[in-house]
DNA sequence: AGCATGACTAGGC
DNA sequence: AGCCTAGCCATGC
């Protein structure tokens, strides 16, 4: 039964979300993606607020280590009281190095696969 | 069907 | 170099 019409977006198979989750899953650790770099992964390279919507939809339930997915720029989007502290404790713990001004060397960490 | 929200991105000034 | 605007995708009311 692949019931196209999911109702929380995605529905088995070919769907966006399921496909950026499955991006995100492929991201090695110790290594950082973009939001668009993960949408265009999907397929859709002007994306990158999908890859927003789903890993709100699925944060804290499905197992995506969404701390591993930034911005373009190398830094944390996320507020500085909405996780953003935990996010970069996850990613030093996986080795990721983070400048004097919170950001992370992409040419360094930034998944290059 | 339209507007608003969300952890974005690229281009222009 | 920094700020602003427009574009894109999906969901919820």
């Amino acid at each position: 039964m692949k019931s196209s019409t999911g109702k929380c977006g995605q529905a088995g198979g070919a769907t966006l979300a399921e496909r950026i989750k499955r991006a995100i899953r492929r991201i090695p650790r110790g290594r950082v993606a973009s939001y668009g770099q993960i949408a265009a992964l999907a397929g859709h390279p002007r994306a990158a607020r999908a890859v927003v919507w789903v890993l709100h939809s699925s944060s804290g339930k499905a197992k995506l280590p969404w701390h591993r997915v930034i911005n373009s720029r190398g830094t944390i989007s996320l507020r500085p009281r909405c996780g953003y502290e935990e996010q970069r404790a996850r990613l030093m713990a996986e080795g990721v190095a983070f400048d004097s001004e919170g950001r992370v060397d992409l040419r360094r960490h930034g998944w290059k696969e």
